[in-house]
DNA sequence: TATACGATCACCT
DNA sequence: GGTGATCGTATAC
């Protein structure tokens, strides 16, 4: 399986939020591979995006979103959970894509009930269902060790493309989550999902 | 140094 | 629909 390149992440955010449904997040944690199909993404997008990091500028903690694209943001939100970014497009531009929700496609996971073998992983019951970005670090291990890591190389946590054979369904674009303060850029439709969720 | 609050989640009514 | 948990970060002092 291909690796999701430096010049991949060197695109727009938006279409790289979109292009990354469906692909696999892979988490290699203490010698085992976890791997999780992505299903939800939502775009942050430069400074002028109110409800961006990078919004009140360049601090310590924004830095890794002004850098070279393909590396990991992770930060703690709430005090208890941890989000997962991807930094996108060039150097000294801020902007990332949350992975907001994934599903865990281990064919160990049982089919729920009116599921046969076959049936779409995006459609999958509860039990591999990451909704949510702090559920998906949790099961992966992602915490803040993790911000500032390298995506391109096979180590650790990276994301590889997606199968080709495989036909997506609809991508369905909504407002973003959580980001009641950010005035009229909480209108902006920068959430993409696959359409088996809202 | 102090304080307010958040790119969430689980549990409640 | 609403609320509490819990702490890093930004900002005010």
């Amino acid at each position: 399986m291909k690796i999701l390149s430096r010049r991949f992440y060197s695109q727009n955010t938006i279409k790289i939020a979109q292009e990354l449904l469906g692909c696999f997040l892979v988490r290699e944690y203490r010698g085992k591979i976890m791997k999780v199909i992505i299903t939800e993404t939502e775009a942050y997008i430069g400074e002028n995006d109110l409800a961006c990091h990078a919004s009140r500028g360049r601090t310590p903690r924004t830095e890794v979103m002004y850098g070279v694209p393909g590396h990991a943001y992770v930060y703690m939100i709430y005090g208890m959970y941890h989000c997962l970014n991807v930094v996108t497009e060039e150097k000294d531009f801020p902007a990332a894509v949350l992975i907001r929700g994934g599903i865990n496609p281990s064919p160990a996971l049982p089919l729920a009930k009116g599921e046969s073998p076959g049936f779409p992983l995006w459609q999958r019951g509860t039990k591999g269902d990451l909704n949510g970005p702090g559920k998906l670090c949790r099961f992966l291990k992602i915490d803040r060790k993790l911000n500032t890591w390298d995506l391109t190389k096979s180590e650790k946590l990276w994301i590889e493309e997606r199968d080709s054979k495989i036909k997506l369904p609809k991508v369905i674009k909504s407002r973003r989550i959580g980001i009641d303060y950010a005035k009229h850029c909480k209108e902006y439709l920068w959430r993409y999902s696959l359409s088996s969720r809202t």
